[in-house]
DNA sequence: CGCATATTCAACCATTTGGTTGACGATTAT
DNA sequence: ATAATCGTCAACCAAATGGTTGAATATGCG
């Protein structure tokens, strides 16, 4: 199995997936309405959904026969600690840095 | 061409490149050194640390035969907006990545 | 019921990805 | 000059990715 950073930084990585992620700032979507702006199959969208979902970065509900994405950016926390180590060095305690580094080696 | 945001989040979707990046936080590396800890091939390295580079987020420089990685976290810097923009979490402060890597670790 | 809507599933396809190996050019050491 | 070291290149491979289409599954409506 793989890292939880592989997969939300490669659920990041394509731009309809942004793009969807972007849209679901403004308000919970229902799939058919994610999917009308992109010039793509029904399908395909489905398939990004199911992809972000797997990555956490969004949840789906079905109610009725429609189903609602939502956004759950609380899923950006660990892509965005990690980059933070990258940033933000002084507030960092740097054992905790050091064990990071470890954890980061090995995994 | 693919948006500056593709590559980078796909750069980082890589634990072995992740790795590679944390190793780096500590000082500039050779490829082979770079390779070491690593169970691939050196040629798997240096296609990942090709990667890397495309993505802006590290630079490679040749001195002799010996080439040197060098982290450019500023490549870090559109992610981080991206991701800013989607709530709590903050910016990468670079300033104070610069000031950490004068003070803390070249001391 | 019968039909339209909402969404996924399954099979398929082309391209990309992450790895291998062996040969190669460039540089340094003996 | 010869040998060792550093790193990339080229060809190849298996698996994953991003898309397609057509059938299937629910659900709601008249």
């Amino acid at each position: 199995m793989s890292h939880p950073l592989d997969t939300t930084f490669a659920a990041l990585a394509d731009p309809t997936r942004r793009a969807i992620l972007s849209m679901l700032l403004e308000d919970d979507m229902a799939v058919t309405d994610v999917a009308e702006p992109f010039e793509m199959s029904l399908a395909a969208v489905s398939k990004h959904l199911g992809i972000l979902t797997k990555a956490g970065l969004i949840s789906q509900e079905k109610r009725g026969r429609v189903k609602w994405c939502k956004l759950e950016p609380d899923a950006l926390k660990g892509a965005s600690v990690w980059m933070q180590g990258f940033g933000q060095f002084e507030e960092l305690d740097m054992d905790a840095f050091e064990r990071f580094l470890e954890t980061e080696l090995e995994g």
